[in-house]
DNA sequence: TTCATTGATCTAACATTGTTAGACATTAGA
DNA sequence: TCTAATGTCTAACAATGTTAGATCAATGAA
């Protein structure tokens, strides 16, 4: 490590810098607050700087374009999932895979319109080149704790990396059908339904 | 059946409303090119009319607004679908649950625009109140194939609807993560991870 | 054939979107 | 105090979905 090699900034300097940043976090919850309260296609420019006092162009000093700023505010989605993964995975043995499951979906249903653009959100960098941290670290969460629940019964995962991804598959199914109101009865049967393939489903995933 | 009340239209008539309902299909065509081409942020009125060489106004002569149109296509892609499950569950009583996830994994990726249209899109009445006809014939068609299947095995489904939305979310779930890029291993592993992963997941959906 | 009516299509316009350029004032640091 | 940087604004742009009104050809009855 070679830092410290800049001078120290001057205190007004860091004064507003420390203000840009908390700007560019009110723009962003801003843009979460209309999201969930008038869907995704509320969400504009002039309305997020409104929301604030602002006019329109002060968004481009912060973010480059409306895509950047939804893919941050997606970054912040992801490692609040992941938070929310690992506190689950700290439960008794037994009930980790449930609590799992429970965290994803309340997760999901705490924050609707964050969760969906998360998922299927469409010109987000995902697919085309490599994956941002935030998403792979919520990966790498959920496979570290379905490997403790594996390793608690005393066996271990066939394909860890599989696993996680057929899971987390599934529950991305039921949250998402779920939340489009596609399953019948509602959003409470649609998590019993989830929760009780979970079982099976996690236990065709481990070693013979 | 009180018909033939009517006195019959005349032949230009005939011939004018069957121009127009061609230009409709033609409209609706234009669209679903265009998307697979270049995304569906490229699809707005103006190109659609132009890829048939009329100017963006014609399309309020066939659709009350750009939402009826895309209704409407996903209407097609219902029906679509349907039919190709139909045709899945025809072969051989053993391979018809993997050749059903088959179906439905080559209908997504045939016209991945398409399938993102019928899910995820928001703006789309399927949670508000009642599903359409399209939709819910997909389900029924679906349940009927999987009855069938556990028929074939000397058993039954514990619950028949429950384990269609429990299969179909799942099969959504490998897709939609497939599609946005978010599996590791591309769409190939993506494939046989959620075939490996179905036949326990239907197992456990069997009457003990 | 003539002529009013109907239908298809267009141009022009509107408000709203994301975005950029240029002006203005305030602040920072010398 | 002077200059440079920073924050913010207004004004404009092109593109979007959508509507109103005009135009022009085809239709069907006299």
């Amino acid at each position: 490590m070679t830092t410290k090699a800049q001078p120290e900034p001057s205190a007004s300097k860091k004064r507003r810098e420390r203000e840009r940043r908390e700007m560019r976090v009110r723009l962003l919850e801003a843009a979460r607050v209309i999201a969930s309260e008038e869907g995704w296609n509320a969400v504009t420019i002039r309305r997020i700087a409104g929301k604030l006092e602002y006019s329109a162009p002060i968004l481009y000093q912060h973010f480059s374009n409306k895509e950047e700023l939804f893919v941050e505010l997606m970054m912040v989605g992801f490692a609040d999932l992941a938070e929310q993964l690992r506190l689950a995975a700290e439960g008794s043995p037994e009930g980790r895979l449930v609590a799992m499951a429970e965290a994803y979906w309340a997760f999901a249903f705490a924050s609707p319109e964050l969760y969906q653009a998360m998922n299927g959100m469409d010109g987000v960098p995902f697919g085309t080149a490599e994956t941002p941290w935030e998403a792979k670290n919520a990966f790498r969460v959920f496979r570290i704790a379905l490997q403790g629940i594996a390793e608690a019964r005393g066996t271990e995962l066939a394909d860890a990396s599989g696993a996680v991804d057929t899971i987390w598959a599934f529950l991305h199914g039921c949250v998402s059908l779920a939340m489009a109101g596609r399953i019948a009865g509602g959003t409470e049967r649609s998590r019993t339904l989830m929760l009780n393939a979970l079982e099976p489903m996690f236990a065709a995933q481990l070693r013979d």
